[in-house]
RNA sequence: GAGCUCGUAGCUCAGUCGGUAGAGCAACGCACUUUUAAUGCGUGGGUCCUGGGUUCGAUUCCCAGCGAGCUCACCA
């Protein structure tokens, strides 16, 4: 329980305290306040918004009798004892409000309460309200009301905790503590009551799907497995509802949607975390570009309604949530293609195996050509950039090692120079355009494998402004329809802001013949080790034979939405318990281990 | 999984070119009846993440481990 002698001494010190508060005639953990049941606290944001405007002369003129008189709870964060008087502030759903108590006012016991109080103690007052010689809204105390103890110390209170982990680890402390913190979380409750007030005045239903499967289907992505005793069954935690929700829309759900956690068992970054929220919604009878038109109407209004504004600011970047573009994935490829690797393609370069591998080549050669280490013109870029940014020990460095060379130097230099920050995520993509020519020359892979690849390597980190990418490719999305007019491709996109995708949609495959093969196909990839290729599940495609109307689904990561509309830069921001390495020393215990250690 | 960086008092952080450490806040004591990062005076508080190595001597240098952050990989 306790860290350290510190806080061992300081318990036991807290202890004391409480048995002395005790002894003044106050219960050391009262279960209410007020204690009256038919009375109630009044919300410091109540009073503040009643009383804020009340200048000091209008208020604190008032004769007794009509002086404004309050009742308020909350957390002391911070107090000043000033003899026989003293200050404190007390903070309650976020609010803070200052409290006056002088002992000529509340007499001798409750001054003397007032003495043993400590940052963190829960109190309440009741007095009446004024403005100090500062002009500080005040409560001047008249009762004293003890409420709960904090046994241990706060952070410190000019900079709050600061140190990420103890955040994350100890959130109830970041909560008391950092406001601001408070404030993401606040903004995405707001986020899904938004969300939720949006497909609630269009007609959909809100459902709850299992959260254990026996196949975890709708998405590719390794599960986390579990196990039922009593049915002896393995089961997986859901990767995606996907599945379920379009049996629903078979059922006669026509629009129906879901809010709720994913599990996969994958790496964690700032973008991901093995939990995480996702929203998925299906619209019977509609299609992809009808999902589109929503897409762009939901996040404009969650953003108003979130923000009060379609603006929003991230990493630097100014969006504007209600400006969208739509570009087909070979668009895309083309108006992002990278300068120094011009000409750009054609669309016709996208359509064989042939003019595609002599696409990609060309990039692979400028790319050879900067990146390679001994390389006249990579070294000369090098130089280049030496001087730019007065970094002569750069020109040793070839780009290669530059972009492996993440010392703080090289971090900090990155941060004050957005043109050193571009040529860095360039090198690093023409790298990844390696990866591109190598799957396609080596591995023998279908078209579209590679034109996926080449988007996320060229296109991908470029999309801050939102933007929908459409028509991708049939190879990598086993559960969406085929174009009519071009059956490489399927009716499928998926939105980008900030840099990274947000959601992901398209026209239901519905057709059950077409939908077994290619879970078949799945399954050849799964035995070829692809453990993340789909299973077959055979009650689904039972579900589609008895006819799946022609439907739209969508996907939105609602952390992602989060980490946009309050600023965050890590999806452990906006997730209240981000998952953690086990804290050392804290093996859990359970029945059958050994007695309290202290 | 890889690289880089970090781990010093409850908290926020200094520091030690190798000789077992400091500040502010918090805590404790005293003073103070309009303060607000209150103030003034005084006191206590440390396995310098853990384990090895080098050394007369390691918190500091080296190696390994643990934890974290960032970047990458993975994750459509």
């Amino acid at each position: 329980m306790f860290e350290s002698e510190f806080e061992r001494n300081l318990f036991a010190l807290r202890q004391e305290k409480l048995k002395a508060i005790e002894a003044l005639g106050q219960s050391a953990y009262p279960n209410r306040f007020p204690a009256e049941e038919n009375q109630q606290a009044d919300p410091i944001a109540d009073i503040r918004a009643t009383w804020n405007s009340i200048p000091a002369e209008q208020l604190n003129e008032l004769p007794d009798t009509e002086r404004p008189r309050v009742a308020v709870a909350g957390r002391i964060i911070t107090i000043r004892q000033q003899g026989k008087a003293g200050f404190a502030t007390l903070q309650q759903q976020g609010q803070r409000l200052q409290i006056y108590v002088r002992l000529d006012a509340v007499g001798e016991q409750a001054f003397a309460l007032y003495k043993l109080l400590d940052l963190g103690d829960h109190i309440g007052v009741s007095g009446y309200l004024f403005r100090t010689r500062t002009g500080e809204l005040t409560i001047h105390v008249e009762t004293l009301t003890f409420l709960s103890k904090a046994m241990l110390a706060l952070p410190e209170k000019y900079h709050g905790l600061a140190d990420v982990e103890a955040r994350y680890r100890q959130r109830y402390v970041d909560l008391f503590t950092n406001l601001d913190s408070r404030e993401v979380f606040i903004k995405r409750a707001k986020v899904l009551k938004a969300v939720r007030n949006f497909f609630d005045t269009r007609g959909y239903i809100e459902v709850e799907t299992p959260m254990m499967q026996p196949i975890a289907g709708g998405a590719a992505a390794r599960p986390f497995t579990t196990h039922h005793n009593t049915l002896d069954m393995d089961l997986y935690l859901r990767i995606a509802p996907e599945l379920y929700l379009k049996r629903l829309v078979v059922g006669g759900i026509d629009r129906v949607y879901e809010i709720n956690r994913n599990f996969r068992n994958e790496g964690v970054s700032t973008q991901h975390n093995p939990e995480f929220t996702m929203l998925e919604f299906y619209q019977a009878y509609a299609n992809y570009h009808d999902l589109m038109t929503l897409t762009e109407e939901l996040i404009a209004y969650v953003a108003q309604e979130v923000n009060g504004t379609t603006v929003i600011e991230y990493n630097e970047q100014t969006i504007d949530l209600a400006k969208w573009q739509r570009l087909s994935m070979i668009q895309a490829i083309i108006d992002y293609w990278p300068e120094i690797a011009n000409p750009k393609p054609q669309t016709q370069d996208f359509a064989s195996k042939d003019s595609l591998f002599a696409t990609v080549s060309r990039l692979y050669l400028v790319y050879e050509q900067l990146y390679q280490s001994h390389d006249e013109a990579q070294t000369k870029l090098m130089q280049v950039m030496a001087a730019r940014y007065k970094r002569p020990d750069l020109s040793d460095y070839s780009v290669g090692s530059v972009v492996d060379r993440e010392d703080q130097d090289f971090i900090d230099w990155q941060k004050h120079d957005k043109e050193a920050r571009l040529n860095f995520a360039e090198s690093r993509r023409i790298g990844g355009v390696l990866h591109v020519f190598m799957s396609l020359s080596e591995k023998n892979e279908q078209i579209g494998k590679t034109i996926y690849s080449l988007f996320e390597t060229i296109v991908e980190p470029n999309l801050f402004q939102p933007t929908i990418i459409y028509d991708y490719p049939t190879a990598v999305s086993p559960l969406s329809k085929q174009s009519p007019e071009n059956p490489e491709v399927v009716e499928r996109f998926e939105f980008f802001i900030g840099g990274f995708e947000v959601g992901n949609a398209f026209s239901e495959l519905n057709d059950p013949v077409e939908q077994k093969k290619r879970f078949e196909d799945q399954l050849t990839q799964r035995a070829g080790g692809d453990d993340e290729a789909h299973q077959m599940d055979e009650d689904y495609v039972r579900a589609l034979t008895y006819g799946l109307p022609p439907t739209g689904g969508e996907g939105i990561g609602i952390d992602r939405l989060t980490m946009l509309l309050t600023g965050s830069k890590s999806i452990r921001d906006v997730i209240l318990f981000p998952l953690m390495r086990a804290e050392k020393g804290s093996e859990i215990r359970d029945q059958r281990s050994e007695s309290d250690t202290h």
